[in-house]
DNA sequence: ATAGTCATAAACATTC
DNA sequence: AGAATGTTTATGACTA
């Protein structure tokens, strides 16, 4: 059985458009300065530092951090490709700029990938500053990583055309202003496939991650957690929802102490009737139901299936909790910092690319600005219910972290979080 | 045996 | 006109 056809049309109908793609996470910013990162994201700016320095729950560590992929080797051109998902063991402080990683691809040029298309395409248009992407500039991604399409049949840019166009996990965003730089589209991640397209590369085979080192990053959490790093876990750039699935994952491997995972779904809730769970010694106890499968199934990988996406899109829709990232609640900010163009992001275009950043006139050096060109035009008002649903989403985030913490039986270790975020915060201040 | 996933190929339309 | 891009359909291998 082939894939599922007829499945344009819904994608189509499911687009959601300019907002969505201006939500694209900002990850890889690796290799940039903190000032830069938090240039390049206003999102981060819109939660009030001064009042939420004190704030013991307080998830802006987790906010001003970029995505988990940031750290884990997607975003340099001087890191091999690995999944974001995996990385070196230890107990020390993970070097996550290190070069200490396998290289798939170059490892052996002349094998095909182990991945599919569709994480290939994922992984080329993450890559990219703005999360976007033409399909030529992910045809030269993919060559650029994996030298074994440059001798393989030609049918494989078809196959990614093909995916592009099939896999609702990607969505077309039309160049509006007058066709910049070439002919074609943009492609971007649906964030709301992110979750899938993450698990789907968390399964793919990394034998530098499982052999010797194994799954690293519940064991690098763990370690994180149990020695009390705060700050190491907050300079380690992990989002929320990625801290969720790894303590979740954790919690599972028996690393850190729950009676079950917690799905951040179900945080949400209970702190609903709970409140804070940080003011509520009590153990929320948690039905099967809310499985970690909730928000990360294996089972819903990316794929052609509508049906399996669908349910997860309902699923993500339904709720806050299932967002892959924090960006995709701050999703309908509109953009207004300048991403990739002084390179801060520690990403530069593939020097075999014909696409000029330099040269968008919109202005913002990358794609997705006609994206969010929408959102920028709202005005004040809609600015101010923006901040407002931030801060509310934030309050919501960092109650449900706390629940999640609390219920991974970490909460005892908070209170030298504290004094170490503190410490932090005081040194910050000084400087 | 079946269904789902994925890769591949091909035809065709559209755009530049 | 030709190339690039995008859509759709079909088929086969593989896996659970």
């Amino acid at each position: 059985m082939g894939p599922v056809i007829g499945m344009t049309p819904d994608k189509r109908a499911e687009t959601p458009g300019a907002e969505k793609v201006a939500g694209l996470s900002q990850i890889y910013k690796m290799g940039s300065l903190p000032e830069a990162v938090d240039a390049a994201r206003p999102k981060a700016t819109l939660v009030d530092s001064e009042s939420a320095d004190d704030e013991l729950t307080n998830l802006n560590w987790l906010h001003e951090s970029t995505n988990l992929l940031t750290n884990f080797s997607l975003g340099s051109e001087d890191l091999p490709i690995v999944s974001p998902l995996y990385d070196i063991e230890g107990d020390d402080v993970p070097s996550f700029g290190s070069s200490c990683y396998q290289n798939p691809e170059k490892k052996s040029a002349t094998s095909k990938p182990p991945y599919s298309f569709s994480l290939l395409i994922y992984m080329a248009i993450e890559h990219s500053p703005n999360k976007c992407l033409p399909v030529k500039e992910i045809y030269s991604w993919i060559l650029n990583r994996f030298p074994y399409f440059a001798t393989a049949p030609t049918g494989w840019k078809n196959s990614v055309r093909h995916n592009l166009s099939l896999n609702k996990c990607f969505q077309k965003v039309e160049r509006s202003h007058g066709k910049v730089n070439g002919k074609g589209s943009l492609w971007c991640v649906d964030p709301e496939y992110k979750p899938n397209l993450m698990q789907a590369l968390k399964k793919q085979p990394f034998p530098s991650a499982s052999k010797s080192h194994g799954s690293l990053s519940p064991h690098y959490l763990s370690s994180v957690l149990k020695q009390n790093q705060l700050r190491t876990l907050k300079d380690s750039d992990i989002d929320a929802a990625t801290a969720m699935m790894l303590l979740n994952t954790s919690i599972k491997q028996g690393i850190l102490e729950c009676e079950k995972p917690l799905p951040l779904k179900t945080a949400l809730q209970k702190k609903r009737s709970y409140g804070n769970a940080f003011n509520h010694p009590s153990v929320v106890r948690l039905q099967e139901s809310d499985s970690l499968a909730t928000s990360i199934d294996p089972k819903e990988d990316h794929n052609y299936s509508a049906s399996s996406m669908a349910a997860q899109r309902c699923a993500s829709r339904s709720s806050v909790s299932s967002l892959s990232s924090v960006d995709e609640v701050y999703e309908f900010i509109p953009k207004s910092g300048h991403v990739g163009s002084d390179g801060s992001e520690g990403f530069h275009s593939e020097e075999d690319t014909d696409v000029d950043y330099e040269d968008d006139p919109l202005g913002d050096s990358g794609y997705a600005s006609q994206a969010c060109a929408d959102t920028s035009e709202k005005g004040q008002s809609g600015k101010k219910m923006r901040k407002q649903s931030c801060q509310e989403i934030d309050e919501e985030l960092k109650e449900a972290a706390g629940s999640l913490l609390h219920l991974a039986g970490i909460r005892t270790c908070l209170g030298s979080l504290i004094s170490t975020a503190k410490t932090q915060n005081q040194k910050q201040r000084r400087k």
